[in-house]
DNA sequence: TCCCAGGTCCTAC
DNA sequence: GTAGGACCTGGG
């Protein structure tokens, strides 16, 4: 085994909870203990427990690339001391103990998501793993498995229909070769999002064709603006989520019975959970959406 | 065989 | 603005 790029004792870190949380989808457990984890992080393949990092495969990223992926930088209990009073949130945390928000590369994420349009999580999981076996880079490492880097925007705005099919993507195909056309051609520049606010880099990430949005919708771009780009005022409402909110937050809630969540209502809610927990509400959402499945006992 | 899934689009009001 | 249905496809 390579050496521990970088060691993890000192920081609040539950691998399972964080790489297994919904947010990411390119790791897997090594062992039914699920203490090891193995996963692709940009080029890398890394081997993770909760007392470091090890790099098996790829290049050698520096131990900065590593920290920022964790979000190691954050301090949990300090954003834990800016949410109001709530026993929910209380009840999550003790719960979920060493769950973290990662910084994935924007680009992944944003794919990523776009394959999770009304799919469940294996299902997402496939769809990336297909990509990345197809159009990918491949990974060398000296370990007994393929792996393969997620696939660069320009391999996929050059993918044929017949192609993105063939990695079961289903009707997303068009949403997928769109938006990496748009990225290929310098049209959405993800990395430049970094430095802009929430709601600035929000309404950049909706897709549009013709003045009608085409395959990231608020949720999808929630999702990207979060996990990677890391604005924690991001709050994506899902099926989960909303179900979460019904049950502990109703009365926050507009025309409580309605299942359909229409784009003003989407802004109104997740608007309403911003205020009511601030600027790391999005560190409460992945906290209830986690939680909510664990009750749920229906993840993966 | 049928039903559902981390949404989004389209159509008809 | 809003509700309701369609959408590819793998897995229960």
């Amino acid at each position: 085994m390579s050496e521990a790029q970088i060691a993890f004792s000192k920081f609040d870190f539950d691998p399972s909870l964080t790489l297994d949380s919904g947010q990411v989808f390119r790791w897997s457990a090594l062992d039914e203990s699920r203490r090891e984890w193995i996963g692709v992080v940009r080029q890398n393949l890394l081997r993770v427990t909760k007392e470091g990092a090890f790099v098996v495969g790829g290049s050698n990223p520096d131990s900065e690339l590593i920290q920022s992926y964790f979000s190691f930088d954050e301090d949990l209990d300090s954003i834990f001391s800016t949410f109001p009073p709530d026993e929910i949130l209380e009840s999550a945390k003790l719960q979920l103990r060493g769950l973290r928000l990662l910084r994935q590369d924007p680009w992944e994420c944003l794919i990523s998501f776009v394959c999770s349009i009304n799919c469940n999580i294996p299902s997402i999981r496939l769809k990336i793993e297909n990509l990345s076996r197809r159009f990918g880079r491949k990974i060398d490492t000296s370990l007994d498995l393929r792996a393969n880097a997620f696939p660069s925007a320009e391999s996929l705005a050059k993918a044929s229909k017949r192609d993105l099919l063939a990695c079961k993507l289903g009707f997303r195909w068009k949403y997928v070769k769109f938006i990496a056309r748009k990225v290929a051609a310098g049209n959405l520049d993800l990395e430049r999002l970094t430095s802009v606010p929430y709601y600035d880099a929000f309404p950049e990430l909706i897709s549009e064709v013709s003045g009608k949005t085409f395959g990231v919708g608020p949720k999808v771009a929630d999702c990207t603006l979060l996990y990677s780009l890391h604005k924690t005022e991001a709050f994506p409402i899902d099926v989960w989520i909303l179900r979460c909110l019904r049950k502990y937050y109703g009365k926050e809630i507009p025309d409580n019975n309605s299942e359909s969540l229409t784009p003003k209502k989407y802004f109104t809610v997740s608007d309403s959970m911003r205020r009511r927990f601030g600027k790391y509400a999005g560190y409460a959402q992945l906290y209830l959406y986690v939680m909510m499945r664990g009750e749920s006992n229906h993840s993966m």
